[in-house]
DNA sequence: CAGATGACTCCCA
DNA sequence: CTGGGAGCCATCT
């Protein structure tokens, strides 16, 4: 089913991350996996990298790369977050566990034709919130 | 016109 | 543990 390109992509890039609530982050894969259709980490990048001003209102300071970090180098995407209330661990990444953002909820992922998260390990918190 | 690059992530040797 | 390659789109030189 190509409609000519997976352009289409962006469109729903920029509006799944318009659905991440506010004081919530989500990984560049988190919005691939969501998305779908072949959309992989780097296209959401590739997107958010060529984000026409006209799309300046997203909120694209919450997606951060996999390890919670800022892959922003030189914009002050720490600082937007810190505004919006999320916190920073003494390794400069995001405190996942409390701030990671679980994905759109099902009937609106099924709504807009988009895929859901699949569940996270316990362990993965475990581990985070004893490195705090 | 064509090659290179950029805000990533995963897998294998 | 470390390093490198593959997959995507648009823009720049």
């Amino acid at each position: 089913m190509a409609e000519g390109a997976n352009y289409a992509l962006y469109e729903k890039i920029y509006l799944v991350c318009e659905h991440i609530p506010p004081g919530m982050v989500a990984t560049y894969g988190d919005i691939a996996t969501i998305v779908g259709g072949g959309c992989d980490a780097r296209t959401v990048g590739f997107a958010l990298n060529e984000m026409p001003p006209e799309q300046a209102h997203l909120p694209w300071q919450r997606i951060i790369n996999r390890q919670g970090g800022i892959s922003t180098r030189g914009l002050a995407q720490r600082q937007l977050l810190e505004a919006e209330g999320v916190a920073f661990d003494a390794h400069d990444r995001v405190i996942m566990a409390r701030y990671h953002w679980a994905g759109p909820s099902a009937e609106w992922a099924a709504a807009h034709g988009f895929n859901t998260l699949p569940p996270r390990d316990e362990g993965d918190r475990a581990e985070q919130l004893s490195l705090f």
